[in-house]
DNA sequence: TTGTCAACAAATATCGATTTTTTTGGAGGC
DNA sequence: GCCTCCAAAAAAATCGATATTTGTTGACAA
């Protein structure tokens, strides 16, 4: 495969190609925890040269979604309640620190950002379409673009898909949304478009904490 | 080269080899912010193949000291003021929180452990020998290494190393120790031992900002 | 003079094959 | 029966070569 079209139709390399459709399957829990990732193996289902693969692997990596062992080869990230609490604990700091930033500079652009980004997440979910959880994504990061702080907004995104994939891994138990979602976005965006950071971060790490609680009790370990 | 050593005069791989090698000289600033690295350049003077080479680059972009350019290959990550000061507020939020998990689980093997690495630090210090560097590594991250919050860690020893390329990037400032580091560190250990987390942390997070401060003035950008 | 475009040069990305290392599965000794 | 050691198989790591892309130069036309 000399070239390869990502989900929107772009012209990516195989490294790149494969990176995504790798990380895809690690979120949502097609290639499971601890699973050994065999070069041979995902150079077939990703019809691509080993080169590709093992360079995806290696940026997987940095996102703590896959595991070198030295000489041994590349495994899914294992998954633990502790792994799970620490990541809660951690997108509650650092959101808060972004979060206030973002609103400290608060602009007309951004506000437009995150009305917008609120509206698609919106339309998606009553749409109930596929690509909800990207446009769910897009909201919670867009709350953050703000901050002038890329490296903080580079942790939160890596975190945040981490504790994506618990809640993919979890997806059986009883229905997540019973709680109104809706109304703790709408929350979150009117606070930041009044810009009170007290109140808005509140709000999030409000929601965080009740979707933490509620995966927390799913997970064994 | 089939093997290599590192310098520790352990086996590692070739891959494992280049990163280690690549890794000093950008935090050295041998490889200057912004440089373009180039695989085959890099190839001649690693001794190695193409392959070990872009892995290592492949996981140095992780720890964000390398940028890859989608088809356009990879350069050493720049550098610039905001980028001092987002890490340096990072690092004092990030490390305030660890060192005080750090202090709340406090047991006798931390301590011995955190007691030994300043005692090596100290020594290194007073001999002048190269690697004290290490030393000072090696004492900040004990510290943190009771935190119990693996994650955590990893983002602060990124970060350090982020800053300690700045520190090596003004090297040629007036002399940076004159400052009483020695007693800081002292201060520190001491609250810490005490297990005073209130103490310890504001000994740190002002070891860091009197550092900062220092720093900050002779980045240009 | 300036802008465009083709041919060339340089560098990256990828492939297929080879070399090393780890793992597996017994055979033989205790 | 259980451990140790050795060969065979599997997998990972690495290499050398090829294909693809990007960058550059200079001729030619507007």
């Amino acid at each position: 495969m000399k070239h390869m079209k990502d989900v929107y139709g772009k012209e990516t390399s195989a490294t790149h190609g494969s990176y995504l459709t790798l990380r895809k399957m690690i979120l949502s829990g097609e290639l499971p925890p601890g699973q050994k990732l065999k070069i041979e193996q995902l150079r077939g289902l990703l019809n691509t040269g080993a080169s590709p693969v093992r360079e995806a692997l290696s940026l997987l990596t940095s996102d703590m979604l896959v595991e070198r062992i030295d000489q041994r080869g590349f495994r899914a990230a294992p998954v633990g309640k502790a792994n799970f609490e620490e990541i809660l604990l951690l997108r509650c700091s650092l959101e808060e620190t972004a979060l206030q930033a973002s609103i400290t500079n608060a602009d007309a652009l951004w506000e437009e950002r995150i009305v917008l980004c609120h509206h698609h997440m919106k339309k998606a979910m009553k749409a109930g379409t596929a690509n909800f959880e990207d446009t769910h994504k897009n909201f919670h990061m867009a709350l953050l673009s703000n901050s002038k702080l890329p490296v903080l907004e580079r942790y939160c995104s890596q975190l945040y898909d981490l504790n994506i994939r618990y809640r993919n891994l979890a997806a059986d138990g009883p229905r997540y949304q019973e709680r109104s979602i809706q109304t703790e976005h709408q929350n979150i965006l009117d606070a930041a478009l009044d810009r009170d950071a007290i109140r808005a971060t509140v709000f999030l790490i409000d929601h965080y904490r009740k979707t933490g609680e509620y995966l927390g009790r799913q997970i064994k370990n």
